[in-house]
This record gives structure tokens, C-alpha cells and sequence, in this order.
DNA sequence: TTGACAAACGCAACCAGGTTGCAATAATGA
DNA sequence: TCATTATTGCAACCTGGTTGCGTTTGTCAA
């Protein structure tokens, strides 16, 4: 079983129903290896003959994020992007420069640091966000030949 | 001398102009204590009698940005912040629910991170953001009688 | 002190991401 | 097939942020 449809059959035991903006974001988001923006999304759909509004779109960011399904991404130029949640536990890597976005897995410890900040703040901490931006290996190469 | 007389000699040595909405700037950035939206910037220096268009604040800001006086912070609902530059290395944990946000000092050893990630990605990183988020203890409370 | 020059400014118009209210549509279960 | 209601589209709106351009104002030298 298709992973979108994992999440599909999910959605469908909680008593949501299964429309074609749903299913046609589900399938993007399973194709995708990076974090996309509200507008981009709208556009792909739309490359894929499925015309929908983008009030439609950021509805239906908001429902999968309440469902656990996507979550939010911040990167250097404090857009906002969507992602699959449910992956391996992952950083970006974001070239300020030609805007591309890798990732990056790291030590579990680092991200025990969390932890040391919960106990200390009193915060319930839920999230953390580490983000590492600069120039990628090609833009740099570019830019040394100007 | 003041901190905020300290970075208007230092534009001055510079040749540039230390103007009224400069000068104010500065004052209100080294008053701070946590990063602020630039909307925000506008209204205190319109409730300090310093009237200034929202243009030349953004100008401004990205003024003191090029001059690395600021610099941006994101923190996670995707607005823009700006805090002094050139302070103690430091990390932001903000409370989703109320907004507030405040300050943490990390290890030395979770910086170094960024320098295993740009051996390893062959990206020339020039900063990171760790930023952690989730709900204050006041919002906690709060949350808990209702 | 004055005047010239360019940096800095205000304004208006604009752009993009994102939200809201409401009427219309469509997925579902009976 | 029908009723119910979740989901959708539309239009209007909001906010953060940018741009072009004509005006103001710091600065420095005369």
C-alpha cells in the first residue's frame, strides 16, 4: 500500500472524508523531498489538472497539520513551508542563495538538548528547530567566478 | 558611553548620517530585550513622539542589517524579528500560545554542530538557528483549569 | 552661516502570503 | 436516491513587506 494511501485509510477511521484535494495533496506531499510553501502547492495541483482555490489549500494545510500528517518548516527567509511529519527525525540545510533546501540527520544527542531546556525553563517544550543556512557548494562556485 | 552611542560613532566613523530615526533606532534596539517585528519597531517609536514611516523603518532595518547591527530572528509563526547583533551567542524559546519569547545560553558543543555539517555538505554555512518552542509555564497553568 | 550634495525620508501604490464569511457543492451513510 | 454536513470557491480583506519618485535634511566645505 502506497504510503498516501496509509494516510488516507487513517483519515477515513476518524470519520473525515476523502475528497480529491485531499488525495491529490496526500499524493504531492509523498512525492516531495523537501518542504514546500502554500503557493507552490497550488500550482503543482494545478500541473496535475487539480484546479484549487488557495483558501482550499491552506484549509486543508491546517486540517493535516491538526491531524498530525504535515507540519511546519521555517527556513532563513521566514517563509512558510509544509512537510510530511512522520519522517526520520531531520534538519535543512537552506542555500540563502538559490533558495534549495537539503537535509541533514544528526546525532540524537543534540537534539537531547531539548530536554536540558524543559527542565530548565519550566517550558513544555514540544518542538525544536534547528536550521543551518549558507551558500550551497554551486552558488558558492559561482559566485568565486564573478 | 551608552551602548546605542557606541554603534552611532562607529556608523559616523563610516560616513554615514546619524539621523533622528537612526538615533532613536538604536536607542529603542539596545533597551530590549527580546527580537522585535518591524511593525512593532513603528508604534514605539510613535509612542516615544518619533513619527516614522513604515518604509523607511524596513529601510532602516535593513541598513543596520548590512552594517551587522542587527540581525533577523524566525521564530515558529514565521514573522519576522530583529535583535542587536554582536550580543552573547544565545538561542530563542518561544511560547506559541502567548508569544512571549525568551532566551537560553547553550552549550558551546551544540554550536559546533554547524562546523561537522559544513565539512560534511560541503556548504560554506555562515549561521544557524536553534530555536525551541512550545507552551510557557503561565500558558501551562492557564491551559490546565479551563 | 550658508549652500550644495547625497543620504535619508514620506507617500502612495503595489505585491504576496494568508484569513474570513457565506453561499454552493459534493462525499458519505442510511 | 436522499439528507446531512464536511468541504469548497469566491470575493473581499488583512498584514507584512517593497518600489518609484519627488522632497527633506544631515553633513561638510566655503
Amino acid at each position: 500500500m502506497a504510503q498516501s494511501d496509509v494516510l488516507l485509510t487513517e483519515l477515513k477511521s476518524h470519520g473525515y472524508r476523502l475528497t480529491r484535494t485531499r488525495r491529490a495533496l496526500l499524493d504531492v506531499f509523498c512525492s516531495l523531498t523537501c518542504p514546500v510553501q502554500a503557493p507552490e502547492l497550488v500550482a503543482m495541483l494545478a500541473a496535475l489538472g487539480v484546479l484549487v482555490n488557495k483558501t482550499t489549500v491552506y484549509r486543508e494545510l491546517a486540517f493535516l497539520e491538526r491531524a498530525g500528517m504535515v507540519h511546519r518548516v521555517l527556513l532563513a527567509d521566514g517563509l512558510t513551508r509544509y512537510e510530511l511529519a512522520r519522517q526520520e527525525h531531520h534538519h535543512h540545510l537552506f542555500c540563502v542563495r538559490c533558495k534549495a533546501v537539503s537535509r541533514v540527520c544528526l546525532d540524537d544527542s543534540i537534539c537531547a538538548v531539548s530536554d536540558a531546556i524543559r527542565r530548565q525553563s519550566g517550558f513544555r517544550t514540544i518542538a525544536h528547530s534547528i536550521e543551518f543556512f549558507g551558500i550551497c557548494p554551486r552558488c558558492d562556485e559561482g559566485e568565486r567566478q564573478e
